[in-house]
RNA sequence: GCGAUCGUGGUGUAACGGUUAACACUGGAGCUUGUGGAGCUCUCAAUCCGGGUUCAAUUCCCGGCGAUCGCCCCA
């Protein structure tokens, strides 16, 4: 390959590359997410990040399908998406199997979606995102418990409660608000959205007036909205979550979530860090999804959680784990004659469930050492004629700089040990 | 998709319309042929890509690509 055809190093737009260190957190993030919602009884499912376009169509705007997606023609003309949220595969999933999964149905999953747009902080084209949703059940004890599991993931994580609140709202307040002030049906959607944005638009009162074209409908809205702060189910909702041990809970009816699929409770868990007060991820109530695959209606409650804002979150609350790689120990080969004893070595440990790399490098012993110490690896052995000679090892912990002399028998035992 | 700001070795910074693009860290080699973290010596390595203006562009202009921020949108 000449120097002009040189191939570019970087990877594609809004995209990251996972380098030890990233899929580290990565799969430090993903092994809370999973024991957490297993603890809850949550089974874990998968798809392809393919799915046909219609799937998408179907239920979210048509903006979001045609400027939004990852979208293009296959070989066979069949329209293609990737996945930009999973809740519609899930749907599809327990659909397909109405009649043989047994309801309620507890899943979850964690899956890369993606999205065509404008990537900024926090908003990357792929991410990863923890999906758990309970399906096949109505009622403020599965509101809660999905409430709960996300709660759980946070703590899981290392977050006090008062590192973050959960903002929980309903659209049936807002549903019976609108039916009370008169608003028709078809810019309910559109005010809601609104709403939503409300704290970051300054004309807001302009432009909802504008929006419903009746000036005394506006303010008895306004006015509605300010005075209804609460409900009779969301009370009960604190009260079953008090009992799951979630006491960080704060009702406020501003929460609305941008999607017209919710029906019932919706909820965001809020950043309470100074330099990072943001909506890190939510979720709510979808109890007409999954009518819409023909078959009868089942009611469903579930959230979705991302790596990317989790990650900020970690980093803007000091609880990002130190990285270790999986290999505790590294076996340093002194000299040429010495590979094969090492080579017996290593497999003998690995029978033994130590994970162990070998450095045929030649290099400098002190080399080879500093190497494994760059890449926290915890623990050397040096291999060379004295050790095939003598049968017994020094185990160097580069921590602390401690050898321990042992027999090849004893060697997993005292790392094991040391390692806890 | 729109607007703004930015783009120099692997990383973080510097410089200038004009000689060989500087410094630190990192990487490699050595001082030191069986034990790391210090020190010293040497060394590899960069002006995002393309076009324009100019005697001369890394610098100025335009376009592309990328990053960040905002808008839009938020699964």
């Amino acid at each position: 390959m000449t120097k002009r055809e040189k191939l570019s190093t970087e990877s594609y737009k809004g995209v990251r590359d996972f380098y030890p260190e990233d899929q580290f957190l990565q799969r430090y993030l993903f092994e809370h997410m999973e024991r957490v919602c297993e603890l809850f009884g949550y089974e874990e499912y998968s798809a392809s990040i393919l799915e046909h376009s219609e799937l998408y169509r179907s239920k979210t705007s048509e903006e979001i399908v045609n400027e939004q997606t990852y979208t293009f023609t296959d070989r066979g003309n069949r329209e293609v998406t990737l996945r930009p949220e999973m809740t519609p595969t899930l749907a599809r999933m327990i659909a397909a199997r109405s009649r043989d999964i047994p309801l309620p149905a507890r899943w979850y999953t964690i899956a890369n979606v993606f999205r065509y747009e404008r990537p900024q902080r926090g908003r990357l084209r792929e991410h990863w995102q923890l999906n758990a949703d309970l399906v096949g059940a109505e009622g403020v004890e599965a509101d809660a418990e999905i409430i709960a599991v996300a709660h759980g993931v946070m703590r899981s994580l290392g977050a006090e409660e008062r590192d973050f609140e959960i903002r929980v709202s309903d659209r049936r307040i807002l549903d019976s608000i609108y039916q009370s002030v008169g608003i028709a049906k078809e810019y309910a959607a559109d005010i809601t959205r609104l709403l939503d944005r409300r704290a970051k638009v300054d004309d807001f009162e302009k432009r909802l007036t504008d929006m419903i074209a009746h000036e005394e409908k506006a303010v008895k809205l306004i006015e509605e909205l300010e005075r209804v702060t609460s409900s009779a189910y969301l009370e009960e909702l604190r009260i079953t979550l008090e009992r799951m041990g979630v006491h960080n809970m704060i009702v406020d009816t501003s929460i609305t979530r941008g999607f017209d699929y919710y029906t019932g409770m919706i909820f965001e868990v809020y950043d309470t860090h100074e330099d990072n007060r943001r909506s890190l991820f939510g979720g709510g109530r979808y109890d007409n999804l999954l009518g819409m695959f023909g078959g009868e209606s089942i009611p469903a409650v579930g959230f979705g959680m991302g790596d990317v804002t989790a990650r900020d979150f970690l980093e803007a609350h000091n609880l990002l784990p130190e990285y270790a790689p999986a290999t505790e120990l590294m076996l340093c080969v002194v000299d040429k004659e010495s590979s094969a004893h090492a080579i017996q070595l290593a497999q003998a440990l690995r029978r033994e469930d130590v994970t162990v790399a070998i450095n045929f490098s030649g290099k400098r012993i002190g080399d080879q050492i500093r190497q494994a110490d760059k890449m926290k690896v915890p623990f050397v052995i040096a291999i060379g004629e004295k050790e095939r000679v003598e049968g017994r090892y020094a185990i160097k912990n580069l921590a602390t700089g401690a050898e321990m002399t042992l027999p090849a028998d004893r060697i997993a035992e005292h790392l094991f040990s040391s390692l806890g």
